[in-house]
DNA sequence: GTCTATACACAGATAGAC
DNA sequence: GTCTATCTGTGTATAGAC
């Protein structure tokens, strides 16, 4: 599979995501009519995550939304009931969207080696298609309340478990030489992450996701063919 | 070398880099008397890094540094014109403690492997006795005014384009297989930060930053023995 | 549903006493 | 040098007309 492919699928997920979005917070948003509310909840997440990546979710201001939304900021607020909760709702839409894609994209696949490269390029392929929602999920972890960081956390710990498992089935198979898996795991989760950390690094250099996915899966394997000390 | 030995040096250099901020600002910092003036601005800065890497730079209010350094805000705006320029002196001191550090850490080594073992150590082991200076100036950045933000991505490529002539001269020397070594740089970088912003981590798993430091070099050799395909 | 106008709180910054 | 008291702008959030 390449990027191309993938790019596809994503896109024609994304609207039902927006109405589970809606489901999920009934009390917040005020809109009744489904066409209306979805359209405009895409203005404001885009809104929010242009403005907020450039300066911050906390430097970003109600008045810069409003006028990056070409909505006033009265009609924001029938989408949510504080910039708070704004904040929750695009952590959330974010979790969903990673667990949903990266499960649904591994249960096909059997052979350990052939999982766990999957589990990589799926992960670069998602962050390339949803740089921002990665990039904010990253930057603004802190800010969340303690309910919220402790999910944000565990979603992140989760991908380096998986990337963890499919190591030691890899090794178990004999398909990688005996390594600590968990330090790897942490190792390969820390190049994904630049990815959508750096992105203007990597454009700058012309370097298309699909190098990068077979850069770090080069790395991961011959770290994981050579004999450790 | 190891940690322990690192950190002895580092402390020491530390009073001096006060006294040089303070040549730096002279507009800025109203107090007379250099002792005092290093005192205060030493509580100043470690109080901000505290606050601000919990909570974001443009979240922590004046008065929350007023609270947590004891001082009031009045006496706070005797050692920096306004908030925007404390977050200017913090970066700046950041910037040039590490610039210092380095250089002279890779001076005295001669054999490219081991200076590239150097290079890579020296600057975990950095981070570690400075993490929380680290990670604000790696959260912080996009912050800064453009001219500020310039010099930031300026010092970071250039700590990239080190890795990158380190490991080029080793595959010189024979020490290394051909590779793409701008990307190598590029990921040993991302495995390096890694350690300073998913510190907790880390931590919670009882990793040393000499562990550390063995198992990215260990990967970055293992990348760098295998053929590339 | 969306707008304009406004309430109220709190931010950064300063003046002037000590 | 440092404090307390205060000024002024701007932020979030809402009320009520359309």
């Amino acid at each position: 599979m390449t990027y191309r492919d993938f790019k596809k699928s994503v896109d024609q997920a994304k609207s039902d995501l927006y109405r589970e979005t809606l489901a999920r917070h009934p009390e917040a948003v005020r809109v009744k009519k489904e066409a209306t509310a979805v359209r405009n909840l895409e203005r404001i997440f885009a809104a929010a995550l242009k403005v907020a990546n450039e300066k911050g979710f906390a430097a970003m201001t109600l008045r810069d939304l409003s006028a990056a939304t070409g909505m006033s900021m009265g009609a924001l607020y029938a989408y949510f009931s504080s910039k708070e909760e704004l904040l929750a709702m695009l952590q959330e839409q974010h979790r969903s969207v990673t667990r949903r894609i990266l499960e649904q994209a591994l249960d096909r696949r059997r052979d350990p080696m052939e999982r766990l490269r999957a589990a990589v390029r799926i992960h670069l392929y998602l962050s390339e298609a949803m740089q921002p929602w990665f990039f904010f999920a990253y930057m603004e972890a802190r800010h969340l309340p303690a309910a919220e960081r402790k999910k944000s956390m565990e979603s992140e710990l989760a991908t380096e478990k998986l990337f963890e498992d499919l190591m030691t089935e890899a090794v178990a198979a004999g398909a990688l030489a005996p390594r600590d898996c968990r330090m790897a795991a942490s190792l390969t989760k820390a190049m994904v992450q630049d990815w959508y950390l750096k992105r203007w690094k990597h454009a700058g250099r012309r370097i298309t996701v699909d190098q990068y996915a077979d850069a770090v899966l080069d790395a991961v394997e011959s770290y994981g063919k050579a004999t450790g000390h």
